[in-house]
DNA sequence: CTGTTAGCGCTTTCAG
DNA sequence: CTGAAAGCGCTAACAG
């Protein structure tokens, strides 16, 4: 049983040669051209209803040589942060009839350079980049500046990149964190950092550590410990390095909320008590560290927000054809959320 | 400082100029045409080459009237579930120069509607669906169908299309989670169910209630408690309730693990002992399941691979034009992960 | 106000 | 083996 019969759909042709006019006059009846007789238009308009006129948005992108389409880049999409980024983008872009598509790089370098090539090859209207914690250089994105093709960088920066870019006050967030963690007496306070590659990474240890000497507490290398990850199996071992110290931490302030829980299970199975002993704060405010034990404190990020301010941005640069010659560098608050895991 | 100056993309014929051939023979060397000579041939692709020619995708796609985009419509991308079965999809479709673009119904019914009726309009070469939790009537999928849009259903079952679909074999992931805490000896065994709109939160409770039957348990309806969605949020009030019971239960079987969390979270409120006291099993394997205390027990479901054989399906009806008259069902095996949470 | 023409970049007949 | 011409569906000059 096969089912060619495609309805092949209505063009503006087939309405021009049924209402015997030409096919620009529909075209201006249907885009509401100022110089149109009411009569006509009404005429096209309605047949356009009767069969159920939908353009052909493929010709139309030939013609005006754009796709209607964002190319999104992030490192992962399994990552709350991530995938709640994506939805404030996708709440800006679909009310404006556009869409987006989605690479993950995964961190690698090299697929996201590839996202980047092939995006480019399908030619959308912009770009929305998170990079990869492993790019380094940053050839393959001046390829689209000088291409004059739109970018916004968001959450993660690149210093050597002149484009619009949308932060949060990492800085902020982490040195308010680190400052309660003080205020509540704690003197022994460490860092699980993450890979140092990342501007949001090394934010965080800046803040970490001024906020240690505003308070003029002594700032000791072995107190900070790289994760190479955000996943709770990327705070395993660093957690074990900090207990195993002759003078372990009373507080650990980690990159994320991931490496967080994976700390807390690691200080549980060691049988010391949280926040009592140790106090624990985590970053981004995961839906799920309310309901671990204790919970979770941490900081939370407008990430629904960052999402669509982005996507403002890359809009309005796109409508303006990239003729904004002032590049915006905005930065969004985030909030101290103090839960069980600290006194 | 304006910068105007797009590098104008070069094009066939500009190579087709600069050579002195007509654009059709350009166009028969780059695409290994048989009948061109192998100098002419050479010429073509080497000038290409040094002008970084690059098909304008937006002509071909004109042309074959396809757009080489695939949209996927999922209820939510936050969760580990579907971004991770995204992932699967991304990776089947990428290497074929295929891409997506997603779009959130939120279990709206109407969103959904919505999602489809743009994605037809830019006309997308098919769809992997997902449907809303809210969704009953299914005649906005029938129009795909209908106008020979290739359609694959995956994970959520619509008993009434007749199309491809994949699935995990919830049953079976139910039924010996089920038996298992029937082994291990519980006798008073709950089930907090999803909204049972949904296949998959049919199948399961089925799963539940043959496993009892099947082990001469009986079934107390007040033992099946029905969640509104699929946070930790979601399982509190449930799990409340069958904690007041004259007789509470001595394991809860949850629709999910993300219930399961919420369901913990209440239960060691309230000073009960997990596993001892009551065991919990959950459904998915969410990453962050194995960081709790005690460690979640759950049914690990192949999302990733689960992506990639919808996607596969998919493309294979694509390249064949839907001109496949037999409609492919797949069950995909999940896998009981026995963690601390039961005994 | 409306029709004619040209063209977006590419492929594909149809002739040579 | 190669060129000329037509056309995918639409819009934007340019004439009338």
């Amino acid at each position: 049983m096969c089912n060619k019969m495609i309805k092949s759909r209505t063009t503006i042709t087939e309405i021009a040669r049924l209402l015997k006019v030409a096919p620009s006059t529909v075209s201006r009846a249907l885009n509401n051209h100022p110089k149109i007789s009411e009569k006509t238009r009404n005429a096209v308009i309605e047949l356009a209803r009767k069969l159920n006129y939908q353009p052909n948005l493929l010709a139309l992108n030939l013609l005006k040589n754009r796709t209607n389409t964002i190319g999104v880049i992030v490192p992962e999409i399994t990552s709350y942060f991530f995938s709640s980024v994506i939805g404030g983008i996708q709440d800006v872009l679909n009310p404006q009839g556009l869409n987006m598509i989605i690479g993950q790089s995964n961190e690698s370098y090299q697929e996201e350079k590839s996202i980047v090539q092939t995006f480019v090859s399908v030619r959308v209207d912009g770009f929305l980049i998170s990079p990869s914690s492993e790019t380094k250089t940053f050839d393959h994105l001046k390829v689209l500046t000088d291409n004059n093709i739109p970018l916004v960088i968001f959450d993660r920066d690149c210093e050597e990149l002149n484009v619009d870019k949308v932060f949060v006050d990492e800085y902020k967030g982490a040195f308010q964190a680190v400052e309660y963690l003080i205020k509540t007496g704690c003197r022994r306070i460490a860092h699980i950092t993450g890979p140092l590659s990342l501007s949001t990474a090394r934010h965080r240890l800046k803040a970490y550590k001024e906020a240690l000497s505003a308070h003029n507490l002594p700032l000791k290398e072995e107190y900070i410990v790289e994760a190479s990850g955000f996943a709770p199996e990327h705070g395993i071992d660093p957690t074990k390095k900090l207990l195993a110290l002759p003078q372990p931490p009373d507080a650990i302030f980690t990159i994320n909320d991931g490496v967080a829980i994976g700390a807390m299970f690691v200080i549980k199975e060691a049988g010391i008590v949280i926040p009592n002993e140790i106090s624990v704060i985590g970053f981004d405010d995961d839906p799920h560290s309310c309901y671990f034990k204790p919970s979770l404190s941490t900081v939370w990020q407008p990430t629904y927000e960052l999402g669509m301010l982005s996507a403002r941005i890359l809009l309005k640069r796109i409508n303006s054809n990239n003729d904004i010659s002032k590049v915006r560098v905005e930065k969004l608050f985030p909030e101290l959320v103090i839960r069980g895991s600290s006194k």
